[in-house]
RNA sequence: CGGGGUGUAGCGUAGCCCGGUAUCGCGUCAGCAUGGGGUGCUGGAGGUCGUCGGUUCAAAUCCGGCCACCCCGACCA
């Protein structure tokens, strides 16, 4: 057990925040709210990046970037997104600043206001469907698929370190079709996107689902999302495709000539994922000891350590070590070779598990004369000898286990922690143990915020593959065809 | 934004009630020994006590404003 940071069992926020820390993710800025990713926690998300790039590619979309500011008149003209967002906004007044009359500070100067203020975008959909205006006329012009990666602020009151910060990096698409059904599939076809990446990168099982009314994004016809569960029973969104239907064609005048030569409105989607997924990365598997990366996205996913006393010893382990080296390269394996003389292989051994590298490889003149070596994976703790030459061929195939592996040890605790639920007594009680509860709900929003003032507890998503089934609401004890599922959540 | 808490060396802390410029651990630096799970010993460096103001001969300590962070609530990705 770890000395060197608190137990998750015994709390848990306090876990998070120093895991946060110490693994040398990020850290606190001088800006209320706001957070520096460090080299370490940015390589993570950079990979986050270039696989999730790399998806968007495939599916035909392109990459382009929208300005920072908007016009404040821009987000009034989709009612309910500046009902949902005009309460965070930071808000952009002056262009200039000029030395107070001591000249021992600067302030604001007060005939450099601007005309218009600008918002800073806590999302893009107003300045890209402006823009979407002058590049759309024709059916020919359409679908249009873009991307963006960029930053967002929203004016948070709480924040956390990758959960909730003031400033934080997102992708957003923004997509325009010419019909109802395309979009409908566009947004469909990213929410699997997402799914797969968290499933198959992130190792995090997640559920596809809608939102309901109250939960739905500002300006959306329906929201869809990925949910995960974390290891403390709280529920995480971790992903948004949202069908906009026609409303933000119609704020912004956005219209084509279809192939019968008559004006339509367009149809949009937009979806998006932030560093928030980093989180939710750190929260659904790490332990007690530090990170657990899943090897598709650690950025070192070997470590070889040379246990030596002498530059003799180092000198002969270096040479068997560099026989591996382009072995592991070239199976696409990154590896690093921490040959420091500056610290102990015991505080090694401790630091690369605080930072969830998931294979370690040690090498000693006992493993030089028997030509083996001690192969350790982070996600169980378990170390084993292996002969040295058939590292080469053993490394790659433990990496695809020790990623199973905990994508398999994530899905056996969600399911472990999703119960059904059929009375509200049971509905409090297991509330309190954390996971999804599988409840029938009457389907009214009253009924939803009711439930959320008594249990703190939300609809998390009502599940795409639920099955019809008749019940009585938890709550009301009305009439409901289908169950949804809650939980306590980020 | 409401309620509670905290702020002392890079990090974690003692001291605060009962005023007299600061304790310990980790880290850091030097040397020697060590090296298969956060090495040991010896010596050294490092502090506007969050910040601004007030009380006082004297403030880390008492009083007030402000700032930041943490926990709980409301809001949210």
């Amino acid at each position: 057990m770890s000395k060197f940071l608190p137990n998750k069992e015994e709390d848990y926020s306090l876990w998070y925040n120093e895991l946060v820390k110490k693994a040398d993710l990020a850290e606190n800025s001088a800006v209320r709210g706001c957070m520096v990713i460090k080299p370490y926690g940015f390589s993570i998300w950079e990979k986050m990046q270039q696989t999730l790039d790399l998806m968007f590619k495939e599916t035909g979309h392109v990459n382009a970037y929208f300005p920072l500011f908007i016009p404040k008149s821009f987000l009034s003209k989709e009612a309910s997104h500046v009902e949902g967002f005009a309460k965070e906004c930071a808000v952009v007044t002056h262009y200039r600043l000029k030395n107070s009359p001591d000249g021992k500070s600067v302030i604001v100067d007060p005939e450099a206001k601007l005309e218009e203020e600008l918002i800073v975008r806590p999302t893009s959909e107003t300045v890209i469907w402006s823009t979407y205006k002058t590049w759309i006329q024709s059916y020919r012009d359409l679908p249009l698929l873009v991307n963006q990666w960029a930053n967002v602020v929203r004016w948070e009151m709480r924040t956390r370190l990758f959960l909730r910060t003031t400033e934080f990096l997102w992708q957003e698409g923004h997509t325009a079709h010419a019909t109802k059904g395309q979009a409908i599939e566009e947004t469909e076809k990213m929410l699997e996107v997402y799914a797969t990446f968290a499933e198959e990168f992130m190792a995090m099982p997640v559920i596809k689902g809608v939102k309901t009314a109250n939960e739905r994004f500002a300006g959306a016809e329906e929201t869809y999302c990925i949910e995960a569960l974390m290891q403390d029973g709280k529920a995480l969104q971790a992903g948004t495709s949202h069908f906009l239907g026609q409303n933000f064609a119609k704020a912004f005048d956005v219209q084509f000539t279809n192939k019968e030569g008559r004006l339509e409105h367009v149809w949009g989607t937009s979806w998006g994922v932030s560093t928030r997924l980093m989180g939710a990365l750190i929260m659904a598997h790490s332990d007690n000891d530090g990170l657990v990366l899943p090897p598709k996205l650690a950025p070192i996913q070997v470590v070889i350590v040379p246990i030596f006393k002498n530059e003799e010893q180092l000198n002969l382990i270096t040479q068997k070590v560099n026989t591996l080296l382009p072995l592991l390269k070239k199976s696409g394996v990154s590896v690093k070779f921490d040959d420091r003389d500056t610290q102990t292989p015991g505080f090694k051994f401790a630091d690369y598990e605080l930072k969830g590298v998931p294979v370690r490889i040690a090498v000693g003149p006992r493993d030089i004369e028997q030509g083996t070596a001690e192969v350790a994976r982070r996600d169980t703790k378990e170390k084993k000898s292996y002969a040295f030459d058939d590292l080469g061929t053993i490394i790659p195939k433990l990496l695809e286990d020790i990623q199973e592996n905990i994508y398999k040890k994530a899905i056996d605790f969600r399911n472990s922690k999703t119960i059904a639920v059929n009375t509200w007594d049971e509905f409090m009680t297991k509330i309190e143990e954390g996971g999804f509860l599988s409840a029938h709900w009457d389907g009214t929003s009253e009924t939803e915020e009711k439930i959320k003032e008594l249990s703190k507890a939300t609809i998390r998503c009502i599940p795409l593959d639920s099955k019809a089934e008749l019940g009585k609401c938890i709550y009301s004890g009305k009439e409901s065809n289908q169950r949804v599922l809650f939980a306590r959540a980020y």
